[in-house]
DNA sequence: CTGTTAGCGCGTTCAA
DNA sequence: TTGAACGCGCTAACAG
């Protein structure tokens, strides 16, 4: 691996002028110019990064922390930021938190002379967290899907809760009732904000709130489908199920055909993501679209922009929108199921 | 963001020693030992990486590099890489080659100075140039997935061709004979070796290789279901599907449901990965799975390995293992489908 | 046990 | 247009 006083020796110049010519500052005359490329290639030469961003403290690389390479959300995120990152020319470094809030922390910190600006999609680290994490960092953290009350900080958010509205207004406009529930985590901001969407849905139209309509899952295909087989088992009656997600959805879907009940006629089902494998399975879910990969790539350009220039906390807002397939349909008689 | 400096001022001793409790190297009084501790606590400071990096030529750091993040095994192989590196408290870094050969390259000759070894994991670099690559890397690589004739580096290899034997061999054994193939993209070894093994079984049952039985998909549910609604549309008769993967056979599955044959009776599926969804089907898709996390992780840790001490190289071969589900069923005349 | 000095590979004044 | 000298933050001999 040639260094750059390699380069020096070879085309008679100095670190200075070597430099120069890397990048394309000050002025080189056009035929010294020429000696250090021609040098440069027969050398392969490549100037270090490491060293460049200890001179420069511009590392040209945004840090991309998730709680967990599982999550849901994790591959599209991960594809869209990927992208927005290299038509921006920068580097992408990605970090798991391995669900860890004080490994997150820790791990957020320690980007700091590694990165210019880091993107924080966390479901472990408290609005505390956030907040100190935003005070200690001297390089800009822009937090996708986290509302704090105050806007203190630059974040790419979702209205959780009008979506689970959303999903559960188009189930009671189908004439439902007993609306059985699959959420997910009911330990971080969405699972809450989401379960009081369903809540707020019932209260409106003046349905009593049932605790055994509730299971909760997490967010996979086996919890809501063993979710789903519990409702059964317990012989509580619903018309529609709604799933914190599509996967358990799916996964309820199959719970319920194992136990011989039509899916859409009698029992509808709506869930939330249009995870790509949704229109495959028959029934064809019906199902919320999450902007990921918009949200993800609005994230990533904040925060390169705040690389070079600073500017005032913003925040952007997203909502879901409804994709209608074939797992909905009105309720036949209150009596079904 | 505080440096050594820093702590020195507040704890009133030089650099070298600063840099002795960092790294717990050589000897230091207990008194002094505190501190330092204590000054560094209440700083919050914490080592800058890359100039500790720059000094020891040491990044603790291994790259992986994908060529795409899209990549249907992209998910597991960077869940379980996390894993190893966090076990053996390496940073990872991840890096999409956006299918694109030169870049993919690039990529990986730049990650030389900040990584201690990498990874690859590519399907769309030639032969020629990961042995280019191996040449002009000072730092180790390890290749997931890629046979080379000769044993010129360290890999980690599935055997593709094997793998299709195997599921052809179980629809062999059901009497099948008519068996569609939808393959994946066939610019690469992967393809190639499959389709390889596909002609190879059934010329051993001097089954005549039909051109019109074979579909090219890309991988993703949506061409497994046009391939095999080409396949129905065309007319040709197949009394079982065999799919390069589980994403295309569950889209082969969609489209035969569609037309209202059934899955298994009058048509038999097989795909390949093991892919969790492939569970939650109706009928559960029998296939054959590829054991991903465990070439991964013998990948990482042989590239971690391979930080601190130089091996001779190193191969490691892994075989498919067949998964019997709902999805294939004998034959029950040849007149079917 | 501790401090001094010299790098690691590069960018960037400031003179020349 | 160019080069010498210094600094980025840290480690690593070598003395003391």
């Amino acid at each position: 691996m040639s260094t750059i006083l390699d380069v020096c020796k070879l085309a008679n110049v100095s670190k200075a002028t070597v430099s120069r010519v890397i990048n394309g500052t000050g002025q080189v005359k056009e035929s010294t110019r020429e000696k250090v490329f021609s040098a440069m290639q027969s050398l392969g030469y490549r100037p270090n990064r490491l060293a460049q961003a200890l001179a420069t403290n511009k590392t040209h690389t945004i840090g991309l922390v998730v709680s967990d390479f599982d999550g849901i959300h994790f591959g599209l995120l991960l594809k869209q930021a990927a992208a927005s990152a290299e038509f921006a020319k920068k580097q992408l470094i990605v970090t798991d938190g391995h669900n860890d809030p004080d490994y997150e922390y820790e791990v957020i910190m320690q980007l700091e002379a590694q990165c210019d600006a880091v993107v924080l999609y966390s479901r472990t680290l408290t609005d505390d967290h956030i907040q100190r994490l935003h005070q200690q960092l001297t390089i800009p953290i822009v937090v996708i899907n986290r509302d704090l009350p105050e806007q203190l900080f630059h974040s790419v958010s979702f209205q959780q809760e009008d979506a689970i509205k959303l999903m559960m207004g188009h189930l009671l406009d189908n004439g439902h009732r007993q609306i059985a529930c699959i959420t997910g985590h009911m330990m971080n901001p969405t699972g809450i904000a989401r379960l009081n969407g369903y809540k707020y849905s019932l209260a409106q139209l003046g349905v009593n709130f049932d605790e055994k309509l509730v299971k909760h899952g997490v967010y996979d295909m086996k919890s809501g489908y063993q979710a789903c087989k519990e409702l059964i088992n317990d012989g509580v009656s619903f018309t529609a199920i709604i799933a914190f997600n599509d996967c358990m959805a799916l996964g309820a879907l199959r719970a319920l055909t194992e136990a011989g009940i039509q899916v859409p006629e009698q029992v509808s089902i709506i869930g939330i993501d249009n995870d790509p494998v949704s229109e495959f399975f028959t029934p064809r879910l019906t199902t919320v679209k999450l902007p990921i990969a918009d949200m993800t790539k609005q994230a990533v350009e904040l925060a390169i922009t705040l690389c070079d220039e600073t500017k005032a906390t913003h925040s952007y807002q997203y909502k879901g929108q409804l994709i209608e397939r074939e797992s909905v349909m009105p309720v036949r008689s209150v009596l079904s199921s």
